[in-house]
DNA sequence: TGCGACATACCAACTAGTCGGTATGTCTTT
DNA sequence: AAAGACATACCGACTAGTTGGTATGTCGCA
Protein backbone atom coordinates (compact mmCIF):
# COMPACT_ATOMS: atom_id res chain seq x y z
CA UNK A 1 0.00 0.00 0.00
CA UNK A 2 1.78 2.73 -0.74
CA UNK A 3 0.65 5.95 1.08
CA UNK A 4 -0.09 8.93 -1.47
CA UNK A 5 -3.25 7.01 -2.35
CA UNK A 6 -6.76 7.85 -1.72
CA UNK A 7 -7.84 5.86 1.37
CA UNK A 8 -10.57 2.96 0.75
CA UNK A 9 -10.59 4.31 -3.55
CA UNK A 10 -7.23 2.83 -4.56
CA UNK A 11 -8.47 1.94 -8.26
CA UNK A 12 -10.20 4.58 -9.54
CA UNK A 13 -10.84 4.57 -12.94
CA UNK A 14 -10.78 8.81 -14.47
CA UNK A 15 -13.90 9.33 -14.80
CA UNK A 16 -14.49 10.44 -18.65
CA UNK A 17 -18.37 10.92 -19.04
CA UNK A 18 -20.63 13.27 -17.88
CA UNK A 19 -22.22 10.25 -16.02
CA UNK A 20 -18.96 9.21 -14.34
CA UNK A 21 -18.16 12.37 -13.20
CA UNK A 22 -21.29 13.07 -11.98
CA UNK A 23 -20.60 9.51 -9.83
CA UNK A 24 -17.21 10.68 -8.64
CA UNK A 25 -18.36 13.80 -7.37
CA UNK A 26 -21.37 12.28 -5.93
CA UNK A 27 -19.28 9.80 -3.98
CA UNK A 28 -17.50 13.00 -2.84
CA UNK A 29 -19.42 15.27 -1.27
CA UNK A 30 -22.47 12.55 0.11
CA UNK A 31 -19.09 11.75 1.91
CA UNK A 32 -18.38 15.16 3.10
CA UNK A 33 -21.93 16.53 3.25
CA UNK A 34 -24.80 13.56 3.09
CA UNK A 35 -27.58 13.08 0.55
CA UNK A 36 -29.95 15.70 1.26
CA UNK A 37 -27.40 18.56 2.02
CA UNK A 38 -25.79 17.96 -1.19
CA UNK A 39 -27.72 20.01 -4.07
CA UNK A 40 -28.05 18.89 -7.85
CA UNK A 41 -26.68 22.01 -8.57
CA UNK A 42 -23.41 21.53 -6.37
CA UNK A 43 -22.99 17.93 -8.15
CA UNK A 44 -22.84 19.58 -11.16
CA UNK A 45 -20.43 22.31 -10.54
CA UNK A 46 -18.06 19.55 -8.67
CA UNK A 47 -18.48 17.15 -11.79
CA UNK A 48 -18.04 20.46 -14.28
CA UNK A 49 -21.38 19.15 -16.05
CA UNK A 50 -24.20 21.39 -16.86
CA UNK A 51 -28.25 20.26 -15.24
CA UNK A 52 -28.92 19.45 -18.31
CA UNK A 53 -26.75 16.21 -18.36
CA UNK A 54 -27.53 16.09 -14.96
CA UNK A 55 -31.01 14.93 -15.53
CA UNK A 56 -30.57 13.44 -18.85
CA UNK A 57 -28.42 10.46 -17.47
CA UNK A 58 -30.39 10.52 -14.10
CA UNK A 59 -34.37 10.72 -13.64
CA UNK A 60 -33.99 12.46 -10.28
CA UNK A 61 -31.93 13.21 -7.48
CA UNK A 62 -33.04 10.04 -6.33
CA UNK A 63 -32.09 8.22 -9.25
CA UNK A 64 -28.98 9.43 -8.52
CA UNK A 65 -28.21 8.21 -4.93
CA UNK A 66 -29.16 4.76 -6.38
CA UNK A 67 -26.70 5.10 -8.95
CA UNK A 68 -24.04 6.03 -6.30
CA UNK A 69 -24.61 3.36 -4.11
CA UNK A 70 -24.72 0.79 -6.82
CA UNK A 71 -20.92 2.39 -8.26
CA UNK A 72 -19.95 2.58 -4.46
CA UNK A 73 -20.60 -1.05 -4.17
CA UNK A 74 -19.37 -2.11 -7.51
CA UNK A 75 -15.72 -0.26 -7.07
CA UNK A 76 -15.50 -1.55 -3.62
CA UNK A 77 -16.14 -5.23 -4.46
CA UNK A 78 -13.91 -5.27 -7.02
CA UNK A 79 -10.87 -4.12 -4.80
CA UNK A 80 -11.85 -6.34 -2.03
CA UNK A 81 -12.17 -9.31 -4.40
CA UNK A 82 -9.02 -9.22 -5.75
CA UNK A 83 -7.06 -8.34 -2.42
CA UNK A 84 -3.84 -10.47 -1.31
CA UNK A 85 -5.11 -11.81 1.38
CA UNK A 86 -8.07 -14.08 -0.52
CA UNK A 87 -4.56 -16.84 -1.16
CA UNK A 88 -4.12 -17.18 2.44
CA UNK A 89 -4.45 -21.58 3.18
CA UNK A 90 -5.93 -20.88 6.36
CA UNK A 91 -9.44 -19.49 6.24
CA UNK A 92 -9.06 -18.10 9.64
CA UNK A 93 -6.18 -15.97 8.24
CA UNK A 94 -8.30 -15.07 5.51
CA UNK A 95 -11.21 -13.68 7.72
CA UNK A 96 -8.52 -11.93 9.93
CA UNK A 97 -6.27 -10.50 6.25
CA UNK A 98 -9.56 -8.77 5.36
CA UNK A 99 -9.58 -7.22 8.82
CA UNK A 100 -6.02 -6.22 8.73
CA UNK A 101 -6.69 -4.88 5.23
CA UNK A 102 -9.75 -2.62 6.05
CA UNK A 103 -7.44 -1.56 9.05
CA UNK A 104 -4.98 -0.63 6.57
CA UNK A 105 -7.01 1.33 4.81
CA UNK A 106 -8.46 4.01 7.38
CA UNK A 107 -6.54 7.10 7.23
CA UNK A 108 -7.12 10.68 6.82
CA UNK A 109 -10.40 12.59 7.29
CA UNK A 110 -13.48 10.49 7.88
CA UNK A 111 -14.67 11.48 4.15
CA UNK A 112 -12.03 9.74 2.63
CA UNK A 113 -12.63 6.35 4.57
CA UNK A 114 -16.48 6.59 5.07
CA UNK A 115 -18.89 4.40 3.65
CA UNK A 116 -21.02 6.20 0.62
CA UNK A 117 -24.10 3.49 1.22
CA UNK A 118 -23.89 3.62 5.11
CA UNK A 119 -24.18 7.20 5.14
CA UNK A 120 -26.74 7.22 2.05
CA UNK A 121 -28.71 4.71 3.94
CA UNK A 122 -28.95 6.77 7.34
CA UNK A 123 -30.26 9.80 6.05
CA UNK A 124 -32.76 8.16 3.20
CA UNK A 125 -34.12 4.72 4.61
CA UNK A 126 -37.55 6.20 5.29
CA UNK A 127 -38.09 8.42 2.49
CA UNK A 128 -36.62 6.56 -0.60
CA UNK A 129 -37.05 2.84 -0.39
CA UNK A 130 -34.88 2.36 -3.67
CA UNK A 131 -31.82 3.59 -2.10
CA UNK A 132 -32.84 1.65 1.17
CA UNK A 133 -32.72 -1.06 -1.15
CA UNK A 134 -29.29 0.02 -3.32
CA UNK A 135 -27.51 0.63 0.48
CA UNK A 136 -28.56 -2.49 1.94
CA UNK A 137 -27.31 -4.63 -1.37
CA UNK A 138 -24.08 -2.89 -0.89
CA UNK A 139 -23.43 -3.57 2.73
CA UNK A 140 -24.82 -6.93 2.22
CA UNK A 141 -22.95 -7.81 -0.57
CA UNK A 142 -19.49 -6.82 1.46
CA UNK A 143 -21.16 -9.05 4.00
CA UNK A 144 -21.92 -12.05 1.42
CA UNK A 145 -18.04 -12.06 0.18
CA UNK A 146 -17.25 -12.84 3.64
CA UNK A 147 -19.31 -15.68 4.80
CA UNK A 148 -17.65 -18.95 2.85
CA UNK A 149 -14.26 -18.02 4.83
CA UNK A 150 -15.94 -17.24 7.85
CA UNK A 151 -18.07 -20.59 7.42
CA UNK A 152 -15.21 -22.55 6.96
CA UNK A 153 -13.36 -20.83 10.02
CA UNK A 154 -16.23 -22.06 12.09
CA UNK A 155 -15.99 -25.50 10.80
CA UNK A 156 -12.42 -25.60 11.51
CA UNK A 157 -12.28 -24.02 14.49
CA UNK A 158 -15.72 -25.97 15.99
CA UNK A 159 -17.11 -22.66 17.21
CA UNK A 160 -20.82 -22.89 18.18
CA UNK A 161 -23.48 -20.43 18.83
CA UNK A 162 -23.28 -18.17 15.83
CA UNK A 163 -22.57 -18.93 11.66
CA UNK A 164 -20.49 -17.09 8.98
CA UNK A 165 -23.85 -14.75 7.82
CA UNK A 166 -24.36 -13.62 10.95
CA UNK A 167 -20.49 -12.97 11.74
CA UNK A 168 -20.46 -11.24 8.46
CA UNK A 169 -22.87 -8.53 9.04
CA UNK A 170 -21.31 -8.28 12.49
CA UNK A 171 -18.41 -7.39 10.67
CA UNK A 172 -20.44 -3.93 8.64
CA UNK A 173 -21.97 -3.05 11.47
CA UNK A 174 -18.97 -2.41 13.25
CA UNK A 175 -17.04 -0.91 10.07
CA UNK A 176 -20.05 1.54 10.10
CA UNK A 177 -20.05 1.78 13.47
CA UNK A 178 -16.41 3.11 13.43
CA UNK A 179 -17.15 5.22 10.45
CA UNK A 180 -19.55 7.08 13.21
CA UNK A 181 -17.89 7.40 16.01
CA UNK A 182 -15.16 8.39 14.35
CA UNK A 183 -16.90 11.51 13.06
CA UNK A 184 -17.71 12.61 16.50
CA UNK A 185 -13.95 13.32 16.46
CA UNK A 186 -11.53 16.41 15.53
CA UNK A 187 -10.20 15.57 12.04
CA UNK A 188 -6.65 14.45 13.30
CA UNK A 189 -8.31 11.80 15.94
CA UNK A 190 -10.75 10.33 13.57
CA UNK A 191 -8.85 7.63 11.83
CA UNK A 192 -7.42 6.13 15.11
CA UNK A 193 -10.80 6.00 16.77
CA UNK A 194 -11.98 3.91 13.89
CA UNK A 195 -8.83 1.35 14.12
CA UNK A 196 -9.47 1.34 17.21
CA UNK A 197 -13.05 -0.47 16.88
CA UNK A 198 -11.59 -2.62 14.40
CA UNK A 199 -8.86 -3.91 16.43
CA UNK A 200 -11.53 -5.13 18.96
CA UNK A 201 -13.29 -7.00 16.13
CA UNK A 202 -10.38 -8.74 15.38
CA UNK A 203 -9.48 -9.86 18.74
CA UNK A 204 -12.90 -11.41 19.26
CA UNK A 205 -11.97 -13.15 15.72
CA UNK A 206 -8.99 -14.12 17.31
CA UNK A 207 -10.76 -15.45 20.57
CA UNK A 208 -13.70 -16.95 19.04
CA UNK A 209 -10.88 -18.92 16.56
CA UNK A 210 -8.81 -20.03 19.20
CA UNK A 211 -5.63 -17.18 18.11
CA UNK A 212 -3.51 -15.08 19.90
CA UNK A 213 -4.30 -11.33 18.82
CA UNK A 214 -0.99 -11.04 17.75
CA UNK A 215 -0.83 -7.93 14.64
CA UNK A 216 1.19 -9.20 12.06
CA UNK B 1 -40.00 -3.15 30.60
CA UNK B 2 -43.57 -2.93 30.01
CA UNK B 3 -44.23 -3.84 26.05
CA UNK B 4 -46.09 -0.59 25.22
CA UNK B 5 -43.84 2.02 25.88
CA UNK B 6 -42.08 3.41 23.71
CA UNK B 7 -38.50 2.08 23.01
CA UNK B 8 -35.04 3.73 24.14
CA UNK B 9 -37.23 6.86 25.37
CA UNK B 10 -38.84 5.58 28.34
CA UNK B 11 -39.41 8.47 30.45
CA UNK B 12 -40.67 11.37 28.36
CA UNK B 13 -41.97 14.54 30.74
CA UNK B 14 -45.28 16.02 28.73
CA UNK B 15 -43.60 18.72 26.89
CA UNK B 16 -45.54 21.90 27.73
CA UNK B 17 -43.64 25.55 26.29
CA UNK B 18 -43.02 25.81 22.80
CA UNK B 19 -38.82 24.78 23.37
CA UNK B 20 -40.17 21.40 24.52
CA UNK B 21 -42.73 20.47 21.77
CA UNK B 22 -39.69 21.91 19.15
CA UNK B 23 -36.87 19.45 20.70
CA UNK B 24 -39.47 16.16 20.83
CA UNK B 25 -40.55 17.18 17.75
CA UNK B 26 -36.61 17.29 16.38
CA UNK B 27 -35.84 14.10 18.18
CA UNK B 28 -38.71 12.64 16.06
CA UNK B 29 -37.91 14.06 12.81
CA UNK B 30 -34.13 14.08 13.13
CA UNK B 31 -34.81 10.44 14.02
CA UNK B 32 -37.56 8.91 10.65
CA UNK B 33 -35.99 11.67 8.15
CA UNK B 34 -32.06 13.36 9.33
CA UNK B 35 -31.32 16.27 9.85
CA UNK B 36 -31.07 17.99 7.00
CA UNK B 37 -33.94 16.81 5.44
CA UNK B 38 -36.05 18.13 8.20
CA UNK B 39 -37.19 21.61 7.43
CA UNK B 40 -38.11 24.29 10.24
CA UNK B 41 -41.52 24.81 8.83
CA UNK B 42 -41.81 20.27 9.36
CA UNK B 43 -40.42 21.25 13.24
CA UNK B 44 -43.08 23.97 13.85
CA UNK B 45 -45.61 21.61 12.33
CA UNK B 46 -45.00 18.82 14.02
CA UNK B 47 -44.61 20.94 17.56
CA UNK B 48 -47.58 23.03 16.82
CA UNK B 49 -45.99 26.26 16.94
CA UNK B 50 -45.37 28.62 14.84
CA UNK B 51 -42.04 29.55 13.45
CA UNK B 52 -41.57 33.07 15.85
CA UNK B 53 -41.85 30.53 18.65
CA UNK B 54 -38.90 28.70 16.95
CA UNK B 55 -37.12 31.74 16.05
CA UNK B 56 -37.25 33.23 19.46
CA UNK B 57 -35.71 30.15 21.44
CA UNK B 58 -33.29 28.80 18.94
CA UNK B 59 -31.27 31.76 17.00
CA UNK B 60 -30.80 29.18 14.08
CA UNK B 61 -31.52 25.82 12.67
CA UNK B 62 -27.76 24.51 13.60
CA UNK B 63 -28.57 25.99 17.18
CA UNK B 64 -31.65 23.45 17.01
CA UNK B 65 -29.56 20.61 15.89
CA UNK B 66 -27.04 21.28 18.87
CA UNK B 67 -29.97 21.86 21.53
CA UNK B 68 -31.59 18.79 20.17
CA UNK B 69 -28.02 16.38 20.63
CA UNK B 70 -27.72 18.28 24.22
CA UNK B 71 -31.30 17.50 24.73
CA UNK B 72 -31.21 13.82 23.46
CA UNK B 73 -28.01 13.17 25.50
CA UNK B 74 -29.63 14.15 28.87
CA UNK B 75 -33.01 12.26 28.40
CA UNK B 76 -30.99 8.98 27.93
CA UNK B 77 -28.12 9.18 30.12
CA UNK B 78 -30.85 9.51 32.56
CA UNK B 79 -32.31 6.70 31.91
CA UNK B 80 -29.10 4.71 32.21
CA UNK B 81 -28.07 5.90 35.31
CA UNK B 82 -31.07 4.78 36.85
CA UNK B 83 -31.02 1.77 35.48
CA UNK B 84 -31.02 -0.97 37.95
CA UNK B 85 -28.31 -3.07 36.54
CA UNK B 86 -25.61 -0.86 38.49
CA UNK B 87 -26.98 -2.12 41.95
CA UNK B 88 -24.98 -5.86 40.69
CA UNK B 89 -22.14 -6.66 42.84
CA UNK B 90 -19.89 -7.78 39.76
CA UNK B 91 -18.17 -5.49 37.79
CA UNK B 92 -18.68 -8.32 34.76
CA UNK B 93 -22.49 -8.37 35.72
CA UNK B 94 -22.89 -4.61 35.33
CA UNK B 95 -21.10 -4.19 32.32
CA UNK B 96 -23.72 -7.32 30.81
CA UNK B 97 -26.45 -6.34 32.25
CA UNK B 98 -26.04 -2.48 30.27
CA UNK B 99 -25.71 -4.89 27.21
CA UNK B 100 -28.71 -6.58 27.91
CA UNK B 101 -30.55 -3.70 29.21
CA UNK B 102 -29.72 -2.04 25.71
CA UNK B 103 -30.88 -5.03 23.91
CA UNK B 104 -34.01 -5.44 25.50
CA UNK B 105 -34.59 -1.63 24.15
CA UNK B 106 -34.13 -2.33 21.09
CA UNK B 107 -37.64 -2.55 18.84
CA UNK B 108 -39.78 -1.29 16.24
CA UNK B 109 -38.66 0.54 13.15
CA UNK B 110 -34.88 2.36 13.52
CA UNK B 111 -36.68 5.37 14.08
CA UNK B 112 -37.97 4.00 17.45
CA UNK B 113 -34.62 2.31 18.61
CA UNK B 114 -31.91 5.24 16.61
CA UNK B 115 -29.73 7.25 18.23
CA UNK B 116 -30.04 11.19 17.64
CA UNK B 117 -26.32 11.94 18.28
CA UNK B 118 -24.71 9.61 15.56
CA UNK B 119 -27.66 10.94 12.72
CA UNK B 120 -27.36 14.13 13.62
CA UNK B 121 -22.95 13.95 13.13
CA UNK B 122 -23.17 11.76 10.32
CA UNK B 123 -25.11 14.39 8.43
CA UNK B 124 -23.40 17.45 9.59
CA UNK B 125 -19.35 16.14 11.01
CA UNK B 126 -18.17 18.72 8.37
CA UNK B 127 -20.46 21.34 8.03
CA UNK B 128 -21.25 22.08 11.70
CA UNK B 129 -18.39 22.01 14.05
CA UNK B 130 -21.04 22.52 16.74
CA UNK B 131 -23.42 19.54 15.92
CA UNK B 132 -20.34 17.52 15.49
CA UNK B 133 -19.03 18.46 19.12
CA UNK B 134 -22.41 18.05 20.57
CA UNK B 135 -22.56 14.77 19.20
CA UNK B 136 -19.41 14.09 20.56
CA UNK B 137 -20.16 14.88 24.30
CA UNK B 138 -23.80 12.94 23.93
CA UNK B 139 -21.86 9.60 22.68
CA UNK B 140 -18.75 9.99 24.64
CA UNK B 141 -20.61 10.74 27.83
CA UNK B 142 -22.38 7.09 26.78
CA UNK B 143 -19.21 5.67 26.87
CA UNK B 144 -17.85 7.46 30.05
CA UNK B 145 -20.73 6.02 31.86
CA UNK B 146 -19.25 2.84 31.25
CA UNK B 147 -15.50 3.07 32.04
CA UNK B 148 -15.37 2.45 35.50
CA UNK B 149 -17.22 -0.99 35.64
CA UNK B 150 -14.99 -1.79 32.29
CA UNK B 151 -11.60 -0.83 34.12
CA UNK B 152 -12.98 -2.90 37.73
CA UNK B 153 -14.05 -5.91 35.49
CA UNK B 154 -10.39 -5.90 33.48
CA UNK B 155 -8.74 -5.60 36.80
CA UNK B 156 -10.94 -8.44 38.46
CA UNK B 157 -10.11 -10.97 35.19
CA UNK B 158 -6.62 -9.83 34.45
CA UNK B 159 -7.56 -8.81 30.86
CA UNK B 160 -4.92 -7.05 29.03
CA UNK B 161 -4.00 -5.13 26.25
CA UNK B 162 -7.09 -2.67 26.22
CA UNK B 163 -8.48 -0.76 28.67
CA UNK B 164 -11.72 0.28 29.85
CA UNK B 165 -12.29 3.73 28.25
CA UNK B 166 -11.47 1.64 24.72
CA UNK B 167 -13.90 -1.28 25.43
CA UNK B 168 -16.99 1.51 26.41
CA UNK B 169 -15.94 3.24 22.95
CA UNK B 170 -16.13 0.28 21.25
CA UNK B 171 -19.57 -0.47 22.61
CA UNK B 172 -20.93 2.90 21.68
CA UNK B 173 -19.48 2.14 18.22
CA UNK B 174 -20.83 -1.02 17.98
CA UNK B 175 -24.71 0.44 19.03
CA UNK B 176 -23.99 2.89 16.52
CA UNK B 177 -23.42 0.68 13.82
CA UNK B 178 -26.47 -1.62 14.84
CA UNK B 179 -28.10 1.04 13.96
CA UNK B 180 -26.71 1.78 10.57
CA UNK B 181 -26.84 -1.43 9.31
CA UNK B 182 -30.84 -2.06 10.72
CA UNK B 183 -31.66 0.89 8.74
CA UNK B 184 -30.72 -1.35 5.47
CA UNK B 185 -33.49 -3.41 6.65
CA UNK B 186 -37.51 -3.25 5.79
CA UNK B 187 -39.01 -2.24 9.17
CA UNK B 188 -39.75 -5.66 10.41
CA UNK B 189 -36.32 -7.07 10.19
CA UNK B 190 -34.60 -4.01 11.52
CA UNK B 191 -34.62 -4.53 15.27
CA UNK B 192 -33.46 -8.24 15.48
CA UNK B 193 -30.64 -6.94 13.16
CA UNK B 194 -29.54 -4.59 15.15
CA UNK B 195 -30.23 -6.98 18.15
CA UNK B 196 -27.64 -9.58 17.00
CA UNK B 197 -25.16 -7.09 17.14
CA UNK B 198 -25.19 -6.59 20.38
CA UNK B 199 -25.47 -10.00 20.83
CA UNK B 200 -22.10 -10.69 19.42
CA UNK B 201 -20.78 -7.59 21.65
CA UNK B 202 -22.16 -9.32 24.46
CA UNK B 203 -19.94 -12.70 24.07
CA UNK B 204 -17.22 -10.66 23.16
CA UNK B 205 -17.25 -9.45 26.84
CA UNK B 206 -18.21 -12.65 28.22
CA UNK B 207 -14.97 -14.36 26.38
CA UNK B 208 -12.99 -11.31 27.54
CA UNK B 209 -14.00 -11.39 31.32
CA UNK B 210 -14.15 -15.31 31.08
CA UNK B 211 -17.76 -15.74 30.99
CA UNK B 212 -19.72 -18.27 29.74
CA UNK B 213 -22.14 -16.68 27.19
CA UNK B 214 -25.20 -17.56 28.52
CA UNK B 215 -28.24 -15.40 28.20
CA UNK B 216 -30.13 -14.38 31.04
C1' DT C 1 -45.34 49.39 31.81
C1' DG C 2 -42.06 46.64 30.47
C1' DC C 3 -40.67 42.10 29.17
C1' DG C 4 -40.78 37.34 27.89
C1' DA C 5 -43.39 34.25 24.98
C1' DC C 6 -45.27 33.68 21.29
C1' DA C 7 -47.96 34.76 16.34
C1' DT C 8 -48.30 36.65 11.46
C1' DA C 9 -46.56 38.24 7.37
C1' DC C 10 -43.02 38.44 4.58
C1' DC C 11 -38.45 37.94 1.80
C1' DA C 12 -34.26 36.74 -0.81
C1' DA C 13 -31.93 32.71 -1.92
C1' DC C 14 -32.01 28.33 -3.22
C1' DT C 15 -34.32 23.83 -4.59
C1' DA C 16 -35.31 19.96 -7.87
C1' DG C 17 -36.87 19.53 -12.12
C1' DT C 18 -38.31 21.21 -17.22
C1' DC C 19 -37.69 22.47 -21.81
C1' DG C 20 -36.19 23.99 -26.30
C1' DG C 21 -32.14 23.71 -28.54
C1' DT C 22 -27.39 22.01 -30.62
C1' DA C 23 -23.47 19.04 -31.89
C1' DT C 24 -22.13 14.63 -33.15
C1' DG C 25 -22.69 10.61 -34.11
C1' DT C 26 -24.70 5.93 -36.56
C1' DC C 27 -27.64 3.41 -39.04
C1' DT C 28 -30.49 2.85 -43.61
C1' DT C 29 -31.88 3.65 -48.06
C1' DT C 30 -30.89 4.75 -52.57
C1' DA D 1 -21.05 7.27 -51.51
C1' DA D 2 -24.43 10.55 -50.49
C1' DA D 3 -28.29 11.85 -48.00
C1' DG D 4 -32.02 11.57 -44.97
C1' DA D 5 -33.72 9.77 -40.44
C1' DC D 6 -33.02 9.04 -36.00
C1' DA D 7 -30.41 8.58 -31.51
C1' DT D 8 -27.24 10.05 -27.92
C1' DA D 9 -25.00 13.45 -25.17
C1' DC D 10 -25.09 17.62 -23.57
C1' DC D 11 -26.25 22.73 -22.77
C1' DG D 12 -28.21 26.62 -19.94
C1' DA D 13 -32.17 29.58 -19.23
C1' DC D 14 -36.36 29.05 -16.85
C1' DT D 15 -40.07 27.97 -13.27
C1' DA D 16 -42.81 26.81 -9.32
C1' DG D 17 -42.23 25.81 -4.92
C1' DT D 18 -39.47 25.56 -0.59
C1' DT D 19 -35.77 27.10 2.34
C1' DG D 20 -33.87 29.40 6.58
C1' DG D 21 -34.38 33.63 8.47
C1' DT D 22 -36.44 38.49 9.67
C1' DA D 23 -39.47 42.31 10.98
C1' DT D 24 -43.19 43.60 13.39
C1' DG D 25 -47.02 42.97 16.21
C1' DT D 26 -49.91 40.98 20.11
C1' DC D 27 -50.93 39.24 24.53
C1' DG D 28 -50.62 37.99 29.36
C1' DC D 29 -48.35 38.73 33.51
C1' DA D 30 -44.98 40.65 37.16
Amino acid sequence: MSLGMIPNRPFRPPAVTARDKLLEAAVKLIRTSGYAATSVDQLCAEAGVTKGAFFHHFTSKEALGVAAADYWSASTSAFFASAPFHDLPDPVDRALGYLDLRIALIGGPPEAFSCVAGTLVQEAFRSSAAIRVAAEASIMGNANALEADLDAAIVQCGVSGTTGASLARHVQAVIQGAFVVAKTQPEECAASLAREQLAHLRRYFAMLFGRENQEE
